[in-house]
DNA sequence: GCGCCTGTCCCACTGAATGGGATGATGTGG
DNA sequence: CCACATCATCCCATTCAGTGGGACAGGCGC
């Protein structure tokens, strides 16, 4: 036996944890198999292990992601640090705006989201703590990108194209980089309808003290027949985003 | 060589993770070698492996849990789901409060804090979303306790001592039997410095509305020298509680 | 320069991981 | 109530991936 197909146990064992990514909180032992492509008596023997270290855990249904990995998850130091400066910032804009507010740092090519609030009437926004979107299309990523240490170049030279999430997605390379160039002149990038239909948002970057590259971003959003319009909320975001960014 | 200590490759990569749990944002190899109890070779060649995955990341002075860790931590369902309910209520009892705000669910005899608000005077607690403290000693834990399926009679019959915080903390297992009727009573916990000195909480159980045991607990915790004292605050916790467990 | 400490790499050895398939458990519908 | 399908669990001969002692390299202080 023994196919050799040359992967550790560890490399195994993180793709069954990864099958949980996309939006499925439980799977059977069959589903698990099939989305991590591994045979069902090794993911059967592996499923097993990880429950005795709490990573998964079993249901009637099938299995999850156990307790285990939410604590580790927490211990994350880059996160941990900076929701912990930003938290009580984001209550004050919250406050303020009554919107949804979310911090969020680069990651590879991609936003990250490190923290969101929101009250009661939270929109229904693509975005969740933990996930990730395109720096393109989102006000967030746009102040990332603006505010790189490279302001966006290696990105921008590397794309063949900007995929579109709606209609008003920016697609087109020359009028990304011109809305950077506007992002770096006014410390402020807007979405406007381009991550998904209904939602707009206001972002300014978090820049380091020093060297003036965003560490991370603040944003606030809301839905198009918000009483709040994103040029409103401006400001508010701005100013808690430079408080931020001094406080680091 | 092959020691043979009847140990998988999956138990020992969670150790590694496991030796960030105690207060150690960023370890070198030799700590993590000395934390986990594994040879330095072995500890090594994990390290790198933990690290493809994004599991760990290097630093100049060693290795950090990685963003990987982050992003899996944030899918956990129960965490999830339960913080998704609980976060607009949260931010309405700070609003009205001013104070911490915690989320706890009972784990395995402990207080496993799930969600943590607060603004910028935020005092210095103990608590830590992600982190662990004693069911005896604290008014999550009590309210967690008091309406657990069994009321507790489990907890407090298994348990020879209770380990004391401060000076406050109940140690005696007659008295908190006590202490765990007059929380059923009045749908509220007390803390009252018992956890540390200089802090006190009230906590009130987020009932299932079928079975009238605590899915969760919500608490205000506040310093004895803030001007809001913890009865002040119980009417607001039980109010909020209560539209949580309805909610659910 | 000379120890000393820590990180990285090497490699011969072997027992732990592997997965096809048998066996149980569960559920469905006729 | 039973036949049948589906999914979970277990078994075990085979073998290669994991192992760790030790060698080597790089940095730091004295």
């Amino acid at each position: 036996m023994r196919e050799g197909n040359g992967e550790g146990v560890m490399t195994r064992a993180f793709r069954l944890l990864d099958a949980f990514a996309e939006g499925a909180p439980e799977l059977t032992l069959e589903e698990l198999a099939a989305r991590s492509g591994l045979p069902r008596s090794t993911t059967h023997r592996l499923a097993v292990q990880l429950a005795a270290e709490g990573a998964l855990e079993r249901s009637r249904r099938g299995w999850r992601l156990g307790t285990r990995m939410f604590e580790l998850g927490q211990l994350v130091a880059r996160e941990q640090r900076l929701r912990e400066r930003a938290l009580a910032h984001m209550q004050d804009l919250y406050a303020a705006t009554g919107e949804t507010v979310q911090l969020a740092v680069a990651d590879g090519d991609e936003v990250l989201y490190v923290e969101i609030i929101g009250g009661h009437r939270r929109v229904k926004s693509p975005s969740r703590r933990g996930g990730r979107m395109p720096l393109h299309c989102t006000a967030l990523g746009k102040a990332l990108l603006a505010f790189s240490s490279d302001g966006g170049r290696r990105y921008l030279d590397s794309r063949p194209a900007l995929p579109a999430r709606t209609p008003h997605t920016i697609t087109d390379l020359a009028a990304l980089r011109a809305e950077l160039h506007s992002v770096r002149a006014r410390q402020l990038a807007f979405d406007r309808e381009e991550a998904a239909l209904g939602l707009r948002c206001v972002a300014a970057p978090v820049l380091d003290s020093r060297t003036r590259v965003a560490t991370a971003a603040l944003s606030v959003s809301m839905a198009t027949d918000s009483p709040l319009t994103p040029a409103e909320a401006a400001p508010a975001v701005g100013t808690v985003a430079r408080a931020l960014g001094r406080a680091a």
